[in-house]
DNA sequence: TTGTTTTGTTTGCGTAAACAACTAACCTAA
DNA sequence: TTAGGTTAGTTGTTTACGCAAACAAAACAA
């Protein structure tokens, strides 16, 4: 009972997220080939940026999954290589709005181009059907424990 | 072309890691209600062990899928609270042969038990098999990319 | 044997995560 | 209008990651 573990195998496909992770590390790539350093949880803030500009640090925090320290000091470190600022509100001067620099804006393109490059090379071979089932699984997972 | 992102969605679910993080969060949560304070990331290095002692860095980094690096600092961390120890190998000295202390093996137990509660939580409502699918879709994904 | 490559591990550096504790600004209700 | 709670953001601490460079011990090859 407690050393036959059946769940094992899935448990630990699940739990150590390479899948992600190996994602992650090639965009990361991807994005070094054209000239871009940023890092995919960079990349991840600022895909919401080039939507729409003018957010705050909470929605960005809730859009991405992340704290308030993480985005906090994402957006230390994505200021201080000049790709957005913070303009404090002032209509509640609790809160920041997030803009992208013209640098930031200028981006955009090329991450596009590289984020689609990135699922190209990760979804060979997988039926689009597929991916939106496990997609669709792993938001059940996630429902379930937040 | 370059503003409409087709794949956008599904990407992001993929990218964020939302789902493999939250499982993580919940087993931690899991086995600190059990008084027991270690990472998932420690969890998953002592799984193997629990299963074997006495392997390499090396081969606890393939199981793990961590870089050399990682597992040598998760393996001081495991040394500093006393639930493995380092046993240079007299056949090979470059290696070092991992071992549990006998505080390590006694975890084993109360582990487990909140690694299956854990799943259990995690997998409420899902077929088995509709989570089997979307493992093996990541393990595409991850061959694509590795 | 010596010289070269491979292998196992560690160190340095920069980035990011969670959690807890904190400040500042706002809101509301007595 | 002031006390109490809420919300937005920051800071501190610890843990972990990837990448690159270093190092020593083995393995291999001439």
């Amino acid at each position: 009972m407690t050393g036959n573990f059946e769940y094992a195998d899935e448990f630990f496909s699940f739990l150590t997220g390479k899948a992600t992770a190996a994602l992650a590390r090639r965009l990361q790539r991807n994005l070094k080939e054209e000239g871009i350093n940023i890092t995919s949880e960079q990349w991840s803030l600022l895909y919401y940026l080039w939507i729409e500009e003018g957010r705050t640090q909470q929605e960005l925090a809730c859009l991405t999954f992340r704290d308030k320290p993480s985005v906090s000091r994402l957006i230390n470190n994505l200021e201080k290589i000049k790709l957005v600022m913070r303009v404090n509100d002032k209509d509640d001067k609790r809160s920041n709005l997030i803009f992208l620099t013209k640098q930031g804006r200028q981006l955009r393109e090329a991450c596009m181009r590289q984020a689609k490059r990135t699922i190209g090379q990760a979804l060979e071979g997988l039926a689009y059907e597929e991916m939106l089932r496990a997609k669709n699984t792993l938001e059940v997972l996630y429902c379930n424990l937040k």
